[in-house]
DNA sequence: ATCCCGAGGG
DNA sequence: CCCTCTGGAT
């Protein structure tokens, strides 16, 4: 397990490397930015604002998104992965806005979670991103950085993961360590080939160990 | 645990 | 070819 101080220098480290991370997801209000993040699940988020900007336009308000058959929307996002279910869940989401929001995407991450095709990660990410409210949403990213460094335990949970990170960081830092912890695994700690030989927290991380070591065999 | 599901990188 | 991408519903 990582000590306090060492938690501390990832922190410091994630803000030295990227001091404005931030959501990267284009929107220009509350809407548009729960449809993005309904179609970011395993998309990535360049894929998405390929799509949205003519997508917006098209579609302004939630009786847009009603009124429109499924095919056409289906058409629409077509290019990102799993369209059937998220126009599916698009259209849904916007009735229940309308019928039970008045028209109006609600605030609390309970109410996000209701809506069709928001789970707990997106109702965070929408919640901390358009309405202000500290959250740690936990994506693919954020866990696999989370468990590589240590900071959590391998077999953990994605909701174990969140309360961990709850718990480490100060709750008025929760909001932009998670944007940093996203831009660290997008552009440095990737999936496939993390930056270990570059990376200023090797020498903590269970992970970066690991395969520096197998590296060094191979030579 | 499994399905959904196209685009992009290696 | 295989893996991954700001997951959610069943």
């Amino acid at each position: 397990m990582l000590t306090k101080d060492e938690l501390s220098r990832i922190r410091n480290t994630w803000a030295e490397m990227f001091p404005d991370a931030q959501c990267e997801l284009t929107h220009r209000n509350p809407l548009e930015l729960t449809v993005a993040v309904v179609l970011s699940a395993q998309a990535t988020d360049a894929l998405v604002n390929k799509v949205t900007p003519a997508l917006f336009e098209k579609y302004q308000t939630p009786e847009d998104y009603v009124q429109v058959s499924l095919e056409q929307l289906e058409q629409d996002i077509r290019s990102i992965g799993l369209f059937r279910s998220k126009a599916k869940n698009i259209k849904k989401l916007a009735q229940s806005v309308i019928e039970e929001y008045d028209g109006e995407i609600p605030r609390s991450k309970e109410d996000l979670e209701k809506l069709a095709g928001v789970g707990r990660k997106t109702a965070n990410v929408v919640a901390s991103v358009a309405f202000d409210e500290p959250a740690i949403a936990v994506d693919t990213h954020v866990e696999r950085v989370s468990k590589r460094l240590g900071i959590c335990r391998w077999k953990d949970s994605v909701l174990q993961v969140e309360k961990t990170l709850m718990k480490k960081i100060p709750k008025d830092e929760w909001s932009v360590t998670h944007h940093r912890m996203i831009f660290f695994g997008r552009y440095h700690c990737k999936a496939q080939s993390p930056k270990c030989a570059e990376c200023p927290l090797v020498d903590i991380c269970r992970e970066g160990k690991k395969r520096m070591k197998k590296q060094g065999r191979q030579d």
